[in-house]
DNA sequence: GAAGCCTACTTAATCGATTCAGACAGGAAG
DNA sequence: CTTCCTGTCTGAATCGATTAAGTAGGCTTC
C-alpha cells in the first residue's frame, strides 16, 4: 500500500491537470471526449475510485444526503408498520435522486453529545412524528439546514410540513359509529407524550400532551360527538402505554372492565385496534357484534386482520416520498411548503350497528 | 447573514489560536479548564455548531459512520420481519457507539453511476443478504474498506461473516416432521436468485441459485432425509417468485394441487410459511392435522399466527448487532472475524403426526 | 543556578478536491 | 494585420479542520 492514489495522481499519470481530471469527472463537455476518455481508463487502472466524498464536502459544501429523525424508541421504529412505510418511500425518493439516506436515532435515554445527531453529514433533516420540545429536534434545528416535519410538531408557515387532517380522519370515524347506533364510545391512545404512562386519561394528564396528532384525533373524535348531540365530555380516553398491539390488548381489557357499557371504541392507530380486537376475544366480546373497533392508519395487515379492520386510510409510504421531494426540492433553493395527503374512511368488518 | 462561523472565528473571538479551540473540542485536558470553558461560552455567542464534519472527515480520513448495503427492492426491505429486525439491531449498537449509519439501497433495475453506494462517506459496510456477483457489492468492494458479510455470500475466511449454520437448522426443521411421521416432503422457497421465479424447481433452475442461505437450507433438508432412509431426490422443491406471504399462499395451493400426497411442508422462512398455513385453508386442508408447516427465522408473528408456528429460531437483531459490532471494531484495526449464531427447533402448533 | 521537565499554548503543514481567473492556439471578423 | 472569440486546458487559492513540532515561561531537582 503505498500513498492513496488522488486527483493529482492520475494527472500526473496522464500528463495533464488536476482541473482537467476533475473535469472529467464532473463536467464531461468541458474537454475533449478522447482525452476524457484517456483519463478515465487511467483512473481505472490506478484503482482511483472518484473524487474523494470528504473533500468534495468540504470544497463544495454539498453533503449528498439527508437525515431521518427519530426519536422513538429502536425496537418500535423498526417495528411499527407505518414507521417502516414512511421510511420505506423517503428511501424510494432519495435513492431514486442519488442521495444517501442517514438514519439519526435519538432514542429516550441516550446522551446527544456524542452522538451523530447535530453533527451528521447531510444537506437536510427529515423530523418523523417528534414530541414538542424534544431536544434532539432543537440539535437539529440549531444547525440551519432545510428541514421538513412530518406529522409532529408543526413548526408552523415558515418551515415545511407534512401530514394529514387528523382532525378530520378522527371525525369521520366517530361519526361512523355513532351513525351506526353506538352511543357510549371510548378512546384508546397510545401515548399523549414521550413519558409512559397507562391507564384512564385524566383532564390534568390531558393537558400534558406534547404529541400533536393525538392531541388533533381526540378532539375531532369529540368534534364528531359534539355534530351529532351527544355530549363530547363523556368520551373516556385511555391511554395503552405505547403504539403496540400487545399494550393495547391489556389495555383494552382494563377499559372494558372499568367502563364495560362501551360500544364504540375509537383507537387511534391500527396498532392499537389491533390490540383491541384480541381483548374482545379475551373477555367474551365479540368484535364487531358485542364490540365495534375502528382504527387508524390502514396499515398493510389491517385488511388481513380477523376481523378486517375499519380504519381511517392514510398513504404512508406517499407521505415518505412527499417529505424527501419537498426537503430535497427545499436543499435545490425552494421555498419551505406544506403537503396535506388525503385520508379515506374504509369500512370492513370491525364495526357494526349496535345491537345493545 | 456573514461569512460562516469556523474554528477561526472563534479563535480570534477569544483571542488565542485555532488550535487550541480545537483542542477544546477534541482533548480538553490538554488546555486550562478556565479557557476551556472561556472558549466554548464565545462559540456558543457566536452561533458555532462544532468542529465541521466535512473538513474532519478530510482531515482525520474518519467518517464516523458506516454504510449498510440493500439489493432487495425497497417494499421488501422495510416490509421483511427480517430484515427490519437486523436493521434494528444495527441500529441499535451503531447509535450506542455514536456512529451514523446510511442506508445504501441498489434495488434491482437502478443504475449505480450515481448513486450513493460506492461513494457514500462511510468507514465501512454491512452487506446483508445480497446474491453472488451483485454489481452493488463489487462497487462496495472495490473501495477496499472493512467490511462484514451478513448470510451470504460468504467471501471466505479472509472477510468477516456474520451468519447461522443453515444446513443444520434446515436439517433439523425436516427431521422433525420425518420424526413425527410424514414421508411425503416438499419445500417451499421464496427465491433461488435474484431473478424473479415461481413454479416447481427443475434441476437446471436450482443450479442457478447464487443464494447460499436457500442453497444451504436445501441441503439440509435433504440430508435430514439421508440421515432417515429417505431418498432426497424425492424432495420436492418450489419457489415462490419472492419472501411474501401473498406470493407463499398462491404458490402453495399450486404446488398442493400438484403434489397432492405431501402431507409435510418445510418452508424456508416464516413468511413463507404463514402465506403456506393460508393456502392450507382455502383448499381445505387443515394445519397441523392435514397439513405440517414448519418455517424458519422465528419472526415475531409466528408465535401469535394461527396456528403458531413450528420454526427454526435464529436470533435476527442479535445478529444485526454482531454485524455492527464486527464492523466497528474492524474499524478499529482489528482483524476479520466469523460469528455462528445459535439456533434452535422451536415446536409450536404447525406440525403435528402424520394423519394419513 | 543550570539542566531538565511540565504546562499551556502557537505555528504551519496537510487532507483531496473544486473553481475562478487566466493562458494559449487557432479561426473568424473587420 | 489586428482584434476578438471560442474551445481547451493550467495555476493557484480555497474549503475548515487536525496535528506534529516548536516555544516560552514556571517549577523542580541536585
Amino acid at each position: 500500500m503505498s500513498s492513496r492514489v488522488t486527483l493529482q495522481t492520475v494527472a500526473d499519470q496522464v500528463g495533464v491537470s488536476r482541473t482537467t481530471v476533475s473535469n472529467a469527472y464532473n463536467r464531461p463537455g468541458e474537454l475533449g471526449a478522447e482525452l476524457r476518455e484517456r483519463i478515465l481508463t487511467a483512473a481505472a487502472q490506478l484503482g482511483y475510485l472518484g473524487p474523494d466524498a470528504a473533500a468534495r464536502m468540504l470544497r463544495t459544501g454539498f453533503m449528498g444526503a439527508i437525515g431521518l429523525l427519530f426519536t422513538d424508541d429502536l425496537r418500535f421504529v423498526f417495528t411499527d408498520p407505518d414507521t417502516t412505510s414512511f421510511m420505506q418511500g423517503v428511501a424510494e425518493t432519495s435513492a431514486l435522486s442519488g442521495t444517501g439516506l442517514t438514519l439519526l436515532p435519538a432514542p429516550p435515554g441516550v446522551d446527544l453529545t456524542d452522538t451523530a445527531v447535530g453533527s451528521a453529514a447531510v444537506d437536510g433533516h427529515i423530523v418523523f412524528s417528534v414530541a414538542d420540545g424534544e431536544p434532539a429536534l432543537e440539535k437539529v434545528r440549531a444547525r440551519n439546514l432545510p428541514i421538513v416535519m412530518v406529522d409532529e410538531p408543526d413548526l408552523g408557515p415558515g418551515t415545511s410540513f407534512v401530514g394529514i387532517d387528523d382532525h378530520a380522519g378522527a371525525n369521520m370515524a366517530a361519526a361512523h359509529l355513532i351513525d351506526l347506533g353506538h352511543r357510549h364510545l371510548a378512546v384508546l391512545l397510545g401515548r399523549l407524550s414521550s413519558a409512559v404512562r397507562s391507564g384512564r386519561v385524566s383532564a390534568a394528564r390531558e393537558k400534558e400532551a406534547t404529541l400533536r396528532v393525538v392531541r388533533e384525533r381526540i378532539a375531532g373524535y369529540r368534534s364528531a360527538m359534539a355534530d351529532r348531540g351527544l355530549d363530547p365530555g363523556e368520551l373516556v380516553l385511555w391511554e395503552a402505554g405505547g403504539n403496540d398491539p400487545d399494550l393495547a390488548r391489556r389495555a383494552a381489557v382494563n377499559l372494558l372492565g372499568e367502563c364495560p357499557s362501551i360500544t364504540g371504541l375509537l383507537c387511534s392507530t391500527d396498532q392499537l385496534a389491533i390490540g383491541a380486537s384480541q381483548a374482545g376475544r379475551v373477555i367474551g366480546r365479540q368484535v364487531p357484534h358485542d364490540l365495534s373497533i375502528v382504527g387508524f392508519d390502514d396499515v398493510p395487515r389491517a385488511a388481513t386482520w380477523d376481523p378486517p379492520l375499519t380504519t381511517i386510510r392514510q398513504p404512508m409510504v406517499d407521505k415518505g416520498r412527499a417529505a424527501a421531494e419537498l426537503l430535497l426540492e427545499q436543499i435545490d433553493g425552494a421555498a419551505p411548503r406544506r403537503i396535506q395527503l388525503p385520508i379515506e374512511l374504509v369500512v370492513r368488518a370491525s364495526t357494526a350497528r349496535v345491537s345493545r
